[in-house]
DNA sequence: AAAGTTATTCTATTTTATAGAAAAACATAG
DNA sequence: CTATGTTTTTCTATAAAATAGAATAACTTT
C-alpha cells in the first residue's frame, strides 16, 4: 500500500475542497485556517510541485483573470491517480485509527 | 494545533493498539502487516526514540523475560501526552477530511 | 568463559518539510 | 511603449523526518 506524506495528504484533501477555487492562494489560506497556524509559501509549493511530478494533481489556468495586474494564477485539481492515492490511504488509516474513541469509520 | 509525523501517528496508534505487547518487534510486525509492506528496523526505532524525547510515550520491563536468551525487550505505552496529542491530531484529521467519501466522523 | 540469541543503538543517506528571497508574468499609468 | 506596481510562482537553502541495516549491547545457555 501507497501512503501520503502528511503535506500530500492535506494538500490533495484542500484541493479536493476548494473545487473550481483552489490555487496556491487558496490552498495556503485554507490550510492555515483548518490547522490554525502559519504556513510559508515554500510550505505549500513544494509539496504542490511533488505531487505533480508524481501525477496525484494537474492545474489549468482560467479565462478570467485577477483584474489588479499580477502573475497568471494556476488552479489546481486532483487526478484520478490522485483521488485513487486518497481512497487507498483512507483504508490504511482506517486501519490505522480503528478502535480509537471518537474515530467513526466502517 | 500541533500536528504529528506520519510515523509517529502509526507508531503511536500501534502501541495504544497492542497495548501490554507493544515491544520495538510486535510494534514493527504490526505495521508491516496493517501497511503490508517492509519496515526496516531503523524506520521503528528512530520514531519511538522521537517519540520519547517529546514524551509521547515511555517504556518498561516485564519480569517475565523471554526464555531463549536475548537482549531485555522494551515495552512501550503511550503517556497522556501522547494520547492527547492523538485526540488533538483526530480534530485535525476529521477537518481535513470532512467530506471525502468513505470518512465517517463526526 | 565462550557461543548463541535477541533486541536496541548508532550512523549514514534519502526524502519531505519549511522558509522566504528572487524572479516571472501580468496590468496600467505616464 | 516603457516604467512601475501587483500578484503569484519558482528557486535555493536549511531543518526535520524517514529509511536502511551494520554494529553493539545484553541476556541465556553450554
Amino acid at each position: 500500500m501507497k501512503l501520503l506524506s502528511r503535506q500530500e495528504e492535506i494538500v490533495l484533501l484542500s484541493i479536493r475542497k476548494l473545487e473550481e477555487d483552489a490555487s496556491g492562494i487558496t490552498i495556503r489560506e485554507h490550510i492555515s485556517k483548518i490547522t490554525g497556524k502559519y504556513w510559508s509559501i515554500g510550505a505549500i509549493y513544494v509539496p504542490l510541485d511533488r505531487l505533480i511530478e508524481k501525477g496525484y494533481i494537474e492545474f489549468y489556468f482560467k479565462d478570467i483573470y485577477n483584474k489588479k495586474g499580477g502573475r497568471k494564477k494556476r488552479f489546481y485539481k486532483v487526478t484520478s491517480e490522485g483521488q485513487e492515492a486518497l481512497e487507498d490511504f483512507l483504508k490504511l488509516q482506517k486501519s490505522v485509527w480503528v478502535g480509537f474513541p471518537g474515530y467513526a469509520a466502517d
